[in-house]
DNA sequence: CTGTATGTTCAGAACATACAGAACATACAG
DNA sequence: CTGTATGTTCTGTATGTTCTGAACATACAG
């Protein structure tokens, strides 16, 4: 078992967690099962990263609201273990449809009605400007509408990319 | 002058900033300077948004950073007023720009190291897993490349998509 | 039942971040 | 020069977050 790759990673991705707004032990906990690809108990993570259980506990309740783990029970074992969700682009998919319902969709309805209300108003303030704001969020929401809407024809289309050299 | 609307929008640009790891007081003096669209100094910043001059300054330190406002002078008065990029893909090119630079390609280089690593050691780690995660990146690293390789071919694109009813 | 294994929630400690005000730096007017 | 206007950096405090250990809840084996 190659321990210090696995360290790694997982701190890499708890790095990136945190460039993110993702708590950092959330995406450790994330990070080694991804990295591992084997179902996880409390006790055995919390062994190997050397976080309390607590911690544990409440970051795979966490990991779960962003469907991106999925409980596993084995048989003849009553610890409830954990593996993390197999294929990557659905993975980000899972995570992308939470980040748009939590934090574009709210911002998007607030402009929109300031967007509104700035039309009627008398003004003094950049009405252009802040209809630009709206039409730029508003392609977000489109390609995030379209990308999850056709999952399968945005995987075979990255696929297509021209790789770095 | 609309003073409530301008409220609302910067307020709900600094919520937006929160959500995506911006200082909340950057992304409303940035919300502000977006809104009203002409240039302020820090002591009218001060004075509009309650908050202290030293914040303020380092707000507007944070957001050249980013590049997307600049130093404006008027004639015949002493003080530094800024202005924020007029045109909101720039600003939006320019963020990228710069987040990819601090916050992506660090991490695309370590895993990149890990992934070579994985592949000529003893093993015990999912490999093609740790590969996958690697490809994944390396699509948002190539796509970011292409977009701002290609700034205006991007924004005519956008400007293609449906609009949603 | 009862005791033990397992998991979750709670309360406070440790830590990190954000902010205001003071101290400092700079540059210009007179 | 000197004093005032303007901006920046520093420092301590307040606020918020994260983490731990303990208390609590649940479920199963015997």
């Amino acid at each position: 078992m190659n321990e210090e790759l696995i360290n790694q990673f997982v701190e890499t991705w708890g790095t990136m967690g945190s460039a993110w707004g993702v708590n950092n032990s959330v995406a450790r906990v994330h990070g080694l099962l991804i990295i591992t690809d084997r179902p996880w108990c409390i006790d055995e993570i919390v062994e190997r990263l050397q976080i309390s259980k607590s911690n544990v506990s409440t970051s795979l309740k966490e990991l779960r609201s962003w469907n991106v783990i999925r409980k596993v029970f084995l048989p003849g074992d009553r610890r409830e273990f954990y593996a993390c969700e197999p294929d990557a682009w659905e993975m980000l998919f899972n995570i992308m449809r939470q980040r748009k319902q939590r934090e574009l969709d709210p911002i998007l309805a607030s402009i929109s009605l300031t967007c509104e209300q700035a039309k009627k108003a008398p003004s003094g303030i950049a009405v252009d400007r802040l209809a630009q704001m709206k039409q730029m969020l508003d392609v977000f929401d489109n390609l995030a509408r379209l990308a999850l809407k056709s999952e399968a024809q945005v995987k075979a289309l990255v696929s297509l990319l021209p790789n770095r050299k």
